[in-house]
DNA sequence: AGATGTCCCTGGAAGC
DNA sequence: TGCTTCCAGGGACATC
């Protein structure tokens, strides 16, 4: 389940392997999410150029247009010179003459799709409505707080949103909200400016950790296949309902939100 | 326009 | 042991 810092550290993984390669074969398995919107073929002879990122997903910038990637919830990607033959779960790779890409997703939530531009229709639905990275500069708290106003629904689901602030998912919304002691329940437009300016820092530093957890095990990383867990994230809540508070010892709870699990502390988390 | 519910998919865990 | 059921998740889409 790939939040914001698996995807960077997926991209940091094989971005400067793959930057100059040219597509030399284009393998396609089952149906992914969405169609990949072009014919396999017509990507053959086209050079990867880079590798950014945008919210979670990854864009694949070519010489000729581009190629969005979402690992859905159980994608991962491998590059290298050497892979073993495809399995039943990879559903896209990229031969190219660096190495091959692949994806591999069992539960086929994720996504490859083609676009010719960054303006073209299928881009823009997917990337528009996107809201601010939260690592980079223009992540900043008034700003953030201004992005909640008139937004009434629970913290805990405009941050899952998207639109105010692009990568954080189910865990990291979890994590952040317990950092910055704010109940998941609390009304986003209730929030004052300083509890806003908490959250925006602790997103910031979990998703930071998160990523130099990632980076520091890359070379498993890059290896494995994927699974290897949120980087043995140590979770202040996610996934301890009833266990004891690493702080107060206070017992965790779990609710639903929106059909997502939510854990928190009703101590450390009182309002 | 914002909020909420539904759906896609399948491996693994839990229940019988 | 072997079946069935439930659950996890991101995000587009439909509906209110």
């Amino acid at each position: 389940m790939p939040e914001l810092p698996e995807v960077e550290v997926t991209r940091l993984s094989f971005a400067d392997h793959i930057a100059g390669a040219r597509i030399l074969a284009v393998e396609v398995g089952k149906p992914l999410r969405w169609p990949l919107g072009c014919e396999p073929k017509s990507l053959v002879g086209r050079t990867v150029l880079t590798v950014t990122r945008r919210g979670k997903y990854l864009l694949l910038n070519l010489d000729r247009g581009l190629l969005l990637l979402h690992l859905g919830m159980s994608g991962s990607l491998q590059f290298s010179d050497r892979l073993p033959p495809r399995g039943v779960h990879d559903h896209f790779e990229l031969e190219t003459s660096c190495g091959r890409l692949r994806l591999r997703d069992p539960r086929r939530f994720g996504a490859v799709v083609h676009a010719e531009t960054l303006e073209a229709p299928v881009a823009r639905k997917l990337l528009g409505g996107l809201g601010v990275e939260p690592l980079e500069a223009r992540f900043e708290p008034l700003r953030f707080h201004q992005a909640l106003r008139g937004r009434r629904a629970s913290i805990k689901q405009v941050l899952l949103a998207g639109d105010a602030v692009v990568g954080v998912g189910n865990i990291y919304a979890s994590e952040a909200l317990f950092m910055a002691g704010i109940r998941p329940t609390q009304r986003a437009d209730r929030l004052s400016k300083p509890r806003v300016a908490r959250l925006h820092g602790a997103i910031v530093t979990v998703l930071r950790r998160a990523v130099a957890l990632g980076g520091s095990t890359l070379r498993d990383f890059s290896s494995a296949e994927g699974q290897s867990g949120y980087f043995q994230l140590d979770a202040m809540v996610y996934g301890r309902e009833g266990l004891p508070c690493r702080v107060c010892a206070t017992p965790i709870k779990s609710i639903r939100q929106g059909q997502r699990s939510t854990f928190y502390c009703p101590q450390c988390q009182k309002a």
